[in-house]
DNA sequence: TTTCTTGCCGAAACCGGTTTCGTAAAACAC
DNA sequence: GTGTTTTACGAAACCGGTTTCGGCAAGAAA
């Protein structure tokens, strides 16, 4: 007990409290409460004197405290889901990194829970909940069908997507736009000669691969070439599938001379099948990826790709977020980012064009 | 302030409070707090019927209320530092989910934080625990000179090592026992008619590096072989620098027919410098890894490696942290367990010892 | 039987905040 | 100059727990 109280002690550096402000303003602590909350009956005069010294003694409420009362804890909740295949963990380090850094900036502190499934995750949530260990959350990879979503939704707490969802689901989001890329890609690679060319999709529960098929066939009207459904595939996220994938696509009857992935891995997997095909990438093949992994940079020759921020995303959703748990509306709260592009030595001219 | 209320209502599903508790059970709150913290001043039975009731009420005292009087929150904290080289990113979301899982087993949540050096780390720590945002640390990749350690010991608060320190330093840790990976490494090697076994080491920096490059010499011992240091070279962590390493290695007057690596990453770049000198992996040249990246199964042939469980360990690390923080001493929270060897395609015996 | 322990629990203070309510003084109206 | 409304703050209750303290009843000792 005694030494209970000696451990905290010399932990915790001594806070300073909201009655030691009280004191040392020579107010009460109810008034030094209400002004810090900038309540309207407090004069403004004192509402000033006490901001001052809060910054002064760097005050800062506790948010324990705060939250038996106001059943808010100034943290926002992040589901870690472990079945999520391989392909999404690189990024994760920075996008915590990202997002921790948004909430931190903000005043907000980050939690982190893990779950197996999505049954298990929804049961997360509402504990987390109920033990007031979140204010809201950060949903990363947002699905076509998201439990999630409609949990949250309907118990009425604050979330933010990393992805999109249908606008008429009211929700905030903030995405990359990947339909952008794939646009571009083929539009890039139409530029150069190729007619043939070749989309390798991701996987299609998430909602992101739709957007990403819905920009390729944006990309090749506007390129004015047809799609041919033998160059498509699939729920392809990992090198292995990128391989099979590939091969399957370069056995077409008429073999594409580009590829367009929707994720990096699966461009390597290309790079693999083009190997075994004795195919030269960016001479006989050309390849354009999505996500920017580290990876891309060090193929021979460098892979062509759409580099996202992972971490400035983070750090932004966690800033849109924390603006929805105070309560602005949720149509304020949607916004999307492009990926750049970068230009390295995948893509080549269409060889085949030559005469 | 009505909505406010509002959605307060609707979110926390109406946990049940200690009141709840005293009421059903005709007791006072004082009695139902110190029936379930074990108070020696409350008869056996009362604790009994105390306790089955928070069983069957589903009753858990709220943390944040405890927090404020107790000082303690029941959550643990993790700080990624976003400037640590890639090589340990891919780990990440094994570990942390880890983490939270074994903490959550524990009741505990995972707060997670990050800094992008080691005093911008120091300060969140400090602000983390200013405001009981943690009431331990786990801190990933123990290194040599640990200002962490060093910090955390003198504010006298509970935290745990993934790696390990000198045993004076009264820390405690959990770690693989990666020098008897390397051990073994060597040992399989010699077996297999090797004596030329070169050594790629990581970062020198952490801890590990030091334990495996000890390991590397016990084995070299063990085998009667002498530790050419023309075959060593040190922190190298991406496959890259891994690459170079190999290439500088097999320039040696003496060639070594075989490469231990501290990291898989490094290993990798061996297989890349291997492909630019025309020699075959696992014939030519036997390479063996560590870690037990996913990587490392799509190589061919398929990497021998030491497979770390970085699941096992974060949740390992939790649940130590935990009797840390309820009071067990150091000493009993000091434990290390193995790597797994995979014994795969890129070992073979020493075909320069053929007749 | 009286007194002294001991066991067991309730009453109340406390932790660090928020929020409701009441009220003295100042400002306004007449 | 009096009556009424504001303005601006203090007092006190409250949130959900923990902890100190005090006291009653039963059992032990005298």
């Amino acid at each position: 007990m005694t030494q209970a109280r000696q451990v905290s002690h010399d932990r915790a550096t001594m806070r300073v409290t909201i009655n030691d402000m009280a004191e040392a303003l020579g107010l009460t602590k109810s008034t030094v409460s209400r002004a810090l909350n900038g309540y309207s009956d407090i004069a403004e005069a004192t509402q000033l004197r006490v901001k001052r010294m809060a910054e002064a003694l760097n005050y800062q409420p506790l948010s324990h405290a705060q939250a038996i009362k106001t059943g808010r804890t100034r943290s926002i909740g992040l589901v870690l889901q472990l079945s999520d295949h391989d392909a999404h963990r690189p990024f994760l380090a920075e996008f915590l990194a990202g997002v921790s850094r948004g909430a931190s900036v903000e005043g907000y502190t980050l939690t982190v829970a893990s779950a197996d499934d999505e049954d298990h995750m929804i049961a997360t949530f509402q504990e987390l909940l109920r033990d007031r260990k979140a204010d809201g959350f950060v949903l990363p990879r947002a699905m076509v069908r998201d439990k999630r979503v409609a949990m949250l939704r309907d118990a009425n707490v604050p979330f933010i997507l990393f992805g999109r969802q249908d606008a008429d689901h009211g929700c905030c989001w903030h995405d990359v736009r990947g339909e952008d890329a794939m646009r571009d890609a083929v539009l890039h690679l139409a530029n150069l000669g190729h007619e043939r060319i070749g989309f390798i999709n991701g996987g299609m529960i998430y909602s992101y691969a739709g957007l990403r098929r819905v920009g390729f066939e944006a990309g090749m009207a506007a390129a004015n070439l047809r799609v041919d459904p033998d160059l498509i595939d699939e729920n392809v996220v990992t090198v292995e599938q990128g391989a099979k994938a590939a091969g399957k696509l370069m056995n077409a009857s008429d073999r594409p001379t580009a590829i367009i992935c929707a994720v990096d891995h699966a461009a390597l997997g290309v790079y693999r099948a083009a190997a075994s095909l004795g195919l030269e990438i960016g001479v006989d093949l050309s390849v354009i990826g999505y996500d920017g992994i580290l990876e891309g940079a060090h193929v021979q020759p460098q892979l062509s790709t759409f580099a996202v921020d992972t971490q400035a995303s983070g750090s932004r959703l966690a800033s849109l977020l924390v603006r929805r748990i105070r309560g602005e509306p949720v149509e304020k709260l949607r916004e999307t980012v492009s990926a750049t592009f970068l230009d390295r030595g995948s893509v080549g001219p269409n060889q085949s064009k030559r005469h």
